[in-house]
DNA sequence: CTTGACATAGAACGCCTGTTCGCTTATCAT
DNA sequence: ATGATAAGCGAACAGGCGTTCTATGTCAAG
């Protein structure tokens, strides 16, 4: 949690260090002196400085002398454009069609976008997204409104969380797949693990993508 | 490259809109009004003030008047850290334990923070991210690994979801939770819609935080 | 107890900075 | 040419801002 670095911060150091994060976050631009001193609770101006002359020493921050707003932290959650991935919402998935898959041409319609962060869901090629449709996936720990975030694969290794439509049941579902040694069949396990996983015919499922991640919106 | 909007542009304009860019990206600052005249080679402080104020009226900055070095680019390419927050992950919530809730003097520990759309969780205030250990948050539809994103709020609205520690059970959860007309008892309703709500004492109940998000890798 | 290193407070100094205002210069249709 | 309109200039104002200085307090080591 802590490094060693931090581990000699003083109390109101931290209050300044974890101030000026939150103050870029909203403002785009470092506080002040007297906003630091307010906002981190600090009693006067002079003390403000003298904390700062500190956490320099510290290599947490760079000054720019004399600058106002001359306070950059050395570690910023610097975020690019490309830290953001904007996935679109392709459809709803429900149990009983297959699951939409993403027509490569469609306009990426801002409306019925997700933006997620890249670290969440790594390279953006492939990605869409689905959104669950009643009661359906429960089974997945899904619920109704969740947003599904699927990459279009051909090939899924064991143990990935696909959405599978099943060609007899006429269903689609989402689930864990394994595939059994003899290739001819595929063990379903839902995420849910108190429910027991099943086994189906590997002819009779059509996997359509991969699960790579969850989002529920509160 | 080009849209309607930069096409009016005044050679001056186009001169100050790229010393701006440039500043920023050496000084991780924006510059003042000077600097920009200075650099941009504008002959008065009121003829920056001037483009300035055409520039924000094309929709191509944003200023925060009076305020020193409140010019922020509003670059179309450019994600500002407006877009992403990145919410500390402030501890495990299990079954037996209070949820911790985040010392707001701590410092966000870059290794152990999920980075989330701004458009998923609104306002970064108060943001904190706990990871589920353990299956017991089952019937709140969540499993072992999730990440669930929170606000810590002083009140939660009828329906919402929130982090719950029962004192009398011992115990912490996550549901929804509606007040009674009595005011004395709440109504916990977990999130899996086949289980049935039940209601407990509001003075066993600590409300510990809001459930903005949940979020599953895979 | 003394000392000295550190922490704190408040005020004052002086440059910095955004804004405004009166004035001059360019542009251009009449 | 001319007068209207817009563009440009520079000074000045008022408050913002970083810095520094002095006085006071705390506390552990000598």
């Amino acid at each position: 949690m802590s490094n060693s670095a931090t581990e000699h911060l003083t109390e109101p150091q931290q209050r300044i260090l974890s101030f000026i994060s939150r103050y870029v976050a909203e403002h785009d631009v470092p506080p002040t002196i007297r906003e630091i001193q307010k906002g981190a609770g600090i009693s006067s101006t002079s003390m403000v400085s003298y904390h700062l002359k500190a956490l320099e020493r510290a290599q947490l921050l760079n000054r720019y002398e004399r600058r106002s707003r001359g306070v950059v932290l050395t570690h910023p959650h610097r975020v690019s454009a490309h830290d953001i991935v904007n996935v679109p919402i392709v459809g709803r998935i429900v149990a009983s069609e297959p699951a939409p898959t993403p027509d490569p041409d469609a306009l990426a319609d801002v409306e019925n976008t997700v933006q997620v962060a890249r670290s969440l869901v790594g390279n953006a090629d492939g990605l869409y997204a689905l959104e669950v449709q009643g009661d359906s996936m429960i089974d997945a720990l899904i619920n109704d409104g969740d947003i599904v975030i699927m990459r279009r694969t051909d090939e899924v290794k064991n143990g990935d969380l696909a959405a599978i439509f099943l060609t007899d049941r006429n269903e689609s579902t989402l689930k864990r797949v394994y595939r059994e040694k003899d290739g001819k069949r595929l063990k379903l396990k839902p995420e849910n693990p108190t429910m027991k996983p099943f086994y189906v015919d590997a002819r009779h499922a059509m996997i359509q993508g991969k699960v790579m991640c969850v989002i529920r919106k509160t």
